[in-house]
DNA sequence: TGATATAGTGTATATATCACACTATGGAGG
DNA sequence: CCTCCATAGTGTGATATATACACTATATCA
């Protein structure tokens, strides 16, 4: 079966640049291509919109598909210079996730041979202008993390305050005062001390703390805003 | 001739929020449809994309066919959910522009009936989902403003600081204090005093200011940020 | 028990923000 | 030409925020 138009009409595709983070490098999720053309080269994950499903569920339903699941996702940019896929013209609205990486155990979706985390400053070459479109997410990912309090998404449920800042050092490229990012982190109160300490670790433990969700919804209805 | 695809395709749509300034209101261009489905209502001023030309481009046409050339243009969201058209799917890349009011003379394209401009605050019903459209747009260049100098593009090339001020206190519908507001964009040192005043005011005439734009992008090599 | 690795803490200074009210000037109108 | 009117243009003090900076505490391990 097959459907006609009375003009050429574009594909339609999402990709998504997916950070993790692992203690020490923000890390973004490649698949290798098992198709033409370029079969055998590294690419962002993505996948055709079907008619019926909005861009967010095609995103979801491809991350599913690689076992990323309940991430924070977000549209990004919409990808459409006429060229930029040698075959024909191709759509594609980019959408970036974050995830933890400690509860995510990737594998290849149905068209990748392979799929793995790279580092973001030692990524492989990539297909088409998947270059272009993580470089966007990352000044995306720079820009909104320092006024949503978004970066806790790629940390496990509890962390320490060294984690959290590790983090942010990461992301925005420039190191950050300790006793001057805790007692702004702390001051904001939206941080729950656990109670819990760090194990397994060859010096002093660090506490625990959890990001109060609900309590960060409550303050921004009365206008508060999250700044770092 | 028509064109064949083995899955069904979405069409592709550019639509624009042009904003405008009158020295009151912020308003918006609409334009009155002509085609079925809705023929007679307002709507955004939108296009098919065509298929070997970029978005930007098409935004750029749909604008240039009402007489609104050489403005500021980014681009805004995508919205692409499957029933947003009641006839087949449309997947539309909303963009945004700025333009200066005062040279501008607005014609209807040609598959509107009419053209006008509307206070953000008196627009009428719209098709679509295009109030959505217009809310994400008015959202998106309240936060710019304050970090980026995009509202000089609503202002003629020369103006005065209260002037500025008042587009300020209409964008971001609040009021702003005249002195630090003053004080504080004059010490940006963005703004060039061009010695000419105000004419046919019946008061004393304010000072005319530009913006200068070489200046801001000097600056921002070196690290400044534009903050208001 | 001491070496090591990281956790956790406070203060002083500089900068930015905020609140706030009067004088200056040019045109209009009598 | 004098007065009125409307808006332009200006400064200061109080408070809050940002920045720079170094030592003590504690758990593990050898």
């Amino acid at each position: 079966m097959t459907y006609a138009y009375q003009h050429p009409r574009a594909a339609l595709t999402v990709d998504c640049v997916v950070f993790g983070f692992d203690e020490r490098d923000l890390k973004i999720l490649l698949v290798q291509r098992d198709l033409e053309p370029f079969a055998g080269a590294w690419a962002l994950p993505g996948c055709l919109v079907r008619v019926e499903e909005s861009l967010e569920e095609a995103a979801r339903r491809e991350l599913e598909e690689m076992g990323v699941v309940k991430v924070y996702l977000e549209q990004l940019y919409t990808f459409a210079e006429p060229d930029r896929d040698p075959r024909e013209r191709v759509v594609t609205v980019a959408y970036y996730a974050l995830v933890k990486l400690s509860s995510q155990r990737v594998k290849a979706s149905t068209d990748a041979r392979n799929a793995a985390w790279f580092a973001v400053c030692d990524l492989p070459c990539l297909v088409f202008d998947h270059e272009a479109i993580i470089d966007t997410a990352r000044q995306r990912l720079k820009a909104k993390v320092r006024y949503e309090p978004i970066a806790f998404e790629l940390l496990p449920p509890m962390f320490t305050l060294t984690q959290l800042q590790h983090l942010y050092e990461t992301i925005l490229e420039a190191p950050v005062d300790k006793r001057n990012f805790r007692r702004k982190i702390v001051t904001m109160n939206l941080l729950f001390e656990t109670g819990e300490i760090e194990r397994d670790v060859a010096h002093r433990a660090a506490r625990l703390y959890r990001f109060d969700e609900s309590k960060y919804k409550q303050l921004k209805k009365k206008g508060f805003n999250f700044e770092l």
